[in-house]
DNA sequence: TTTTGTCTAATTGTCAACAATTTATAATTG
DNA sequence: CAATTATAAATTGTTGACAATTAGACAAAA
């Protein structure tokens, strides 16, 4: 249940229907769930954790601000060290069934791009980014998406949506080869700075 | 109440009272507190996002284990780059009020290495090295923080304790200083792989 | 002996009501 | 009229009770 509340929140953050310097009331929240509030703070409470919301005693939580151009640039570095060694450690793990899956996404996401569904193609490059690291480790799956909720606070718009599609494209290839280098070479380039 | 909860409970897990494979029940605690399960289950929340303990559905939470060797190294790098970061940002904002706090930390650091008191170097590290993240960003401080828990899980036992206090207070001198190259190698040289 | 199923106890998940705190509104005073 | 204080409303924090789930013990069957 709780997992299902920060889901729906976490999309909604991104594609920008809730914004910032307003406050996440609970009761509202909890009468959309039909559920009662404690399972609501519960959510709210993870995703303060997790940096989508920002929490503040007897106040409540409001939407996260976007982070400043150095603290982003900082995300960015973290975020290609940790996806670069999530890509050794699970490289070779790989099977085919994870092609066919990861292939999937991409097609979903090339259909997003097309499409220009800032929301979806937030939600799709998430879900991939996560394949590869949720598969190396769980801890660091945790420290990583904490990290990128921070940075995609800040995609509010994009130049060309087409190019999201292909660099994803580039990674997918790779992996598919199984070419380690290749494949950090393009997570590197996707994850770049504004 | 919920954050005295939490810093009760990692002070437990990093002094090794609370061992892993062993699982943290909700009642007891909410006894020894003198509050209810509610507030309880907030603060284990709390802790499992931040790393400190791992959250399985309808069966609780228990201590982490400690990260493999590839991934403590990981956190190492982590760590440095956001430290330096934070030396950054923050180095020529501190006043000599911060450094009459810092000289205070470290003079119970003196202490607590002498006395040999795992416990207390290990919260005390973790205060100092907070100290000039959170002066940088309350937002990298959250990330900082789910990092370094998990490194410090490992840190069951130490060669050497005064050799812990020499390295901080080169840091805290050279912070002195406002020296930033000789801060950052300090700190860089601190953080450092088991 | 091993496996399966059933019951019981322990534990977590959810809820609705109440207390404490903060925010907004109205009244008072200089 | 401006500033301050008192009052009311909205919101979060906490609690205890109950429902749902899980783990362990024990018995029955293969």
């Amino acid at each position: 249940m709780r997992e299902q509340i920060c889901e729906a929140v976490r999309a909604e953050v991104f594609s920008g229907e809730m914004t910032n310097d307003q406050p996440v009331r609970e009761q509202p929240l909890a009468k959309r769930f039909g559920v009662s509030r404690g399972s609501v703070r519960d959510a709210l409470l993870q995703l303060s954790q997790e940096g989508v919301l920002v929490y503040s005693p007897n106040r409540g939580v409001r939407v996260s601000s976007p982070p400043s151009d150095a603290e982003f640039r900082l995300f960015a570095k973290l975020r290609k060290e940790i996806e670069g060694h999530c890509l050794d450690i699970c490289m070779d793990q790989l099977t085919e069934e994870d092609d066919r899956k990861l292939m999937n996404l991409l097609a979903t996401l090339e259909d997003s791009c097309r499409r220009g569904d800032l929301s979806a193609i937030t939600e799709i490059d998430l879900a991939m980014h996560r394949y590869w690291v949720s598969r190396a480790s769980k801890e660091l799956e945790s420290v990583w998406l904490s990290i990128t909720v921070r940075m995609l606070i800040a995609y509010t718009l994009l130049d060309d949506y087409m190019e999201v599609y292909q660099e994803h494209a580039a990674i997918i290839e790779a992996i598919g080869c199984r070419d380690l280098k290749a494949a950090k070479r393009a997570v590197n380039e996707n994850i770049r700075y504004k």
